[in-house]
DNA sequence: GTAAGACATACGGATATGCGGATACTTTTT
DNA sequence: AAAAAGTATCCGCATATCCGTATGTCTTAC
């Protein structure tokens, strides 16, 4: 189970906490998603992703051609009062603009 | 103001970390009893203090021989939320312990 | 004013971290 | 099977971070 300083670190990048304040307030999104809404290469969101799992913090799931990651339903709950603290502090807006007028955008709106 | 990601960079450091919870604990403490306590070199603490004091996340306040920090009483909500979070992860006993058994602690008990 | 204690900072070096670009892997489509 | 799309990983490099030692500053005690 990860540990408050571990945790810590993974919160301390940008594009880490953006990642998972994503995937707080959207539940569940697919690696092209959030190189979207993050506006920035996809090795670097796969690279962050690959790093937040290996700690257990996210989970991953293919759906055909698209991984889809989410945070973990193991996080404990002092993890996750963290991430819902960290959203107080942080607006998403411009993410989450991005990433509804996303175009292409995979089964947007039917899961 | 502090923002959510310069925050966690400041949590991501384990000596800062139990800096923080254990000023969160006692309120004050003064820099030998931190180094005491957590059972380390001074220019470490001091060093480590010195950042969290730049990032306004505690304040020092010089009493005679001795410099005391506590958290910045300007400390947003979120942010002291997240330090009662992590003081939910982390068990501070053993830091406390050794604080209570430090022979000569300044003013112990009657601040 | 000299010594001693508490604290802060400068310095050089070791390690960790994040990056972009290239490339490999997997799945779907044709 | 070949192409295309989505994703993961490897590489070398630049920078950031943390450390211990040594030293400087400030305050109190003698």
């Amino acid at each position: 189970m990860i540990k408050a300083e571990g945790f810590f670190k993974a919160l301390a990048d940008g594009t880490r906490l953006r990642l998972l304040l994503l995937l707080l307030d959207e539940d569940s999104l697919c690696v092209c998603e959030l190189v979207h809404a993050l506006d920035t290469h996809q090795p670097r969101i796969s690279r962050h992703l690959a790093q937040l799992r290996d700690l257990g913090i996210v989970e991953d799931e293919r759906r055909g051609q698209w991984v889809y990651y989410r945070l973990s339903p193991a996080l404990p709950d002092w993890a996750h009062s963290i991430l819902e603290s960290a959203a107080r502090a942080e607006s998403l807006k411009p993410f989450i603009q991005r990433l509804q007028s996303m175009p292409n955008r995979p089964f947007a709106g039917c899961s």
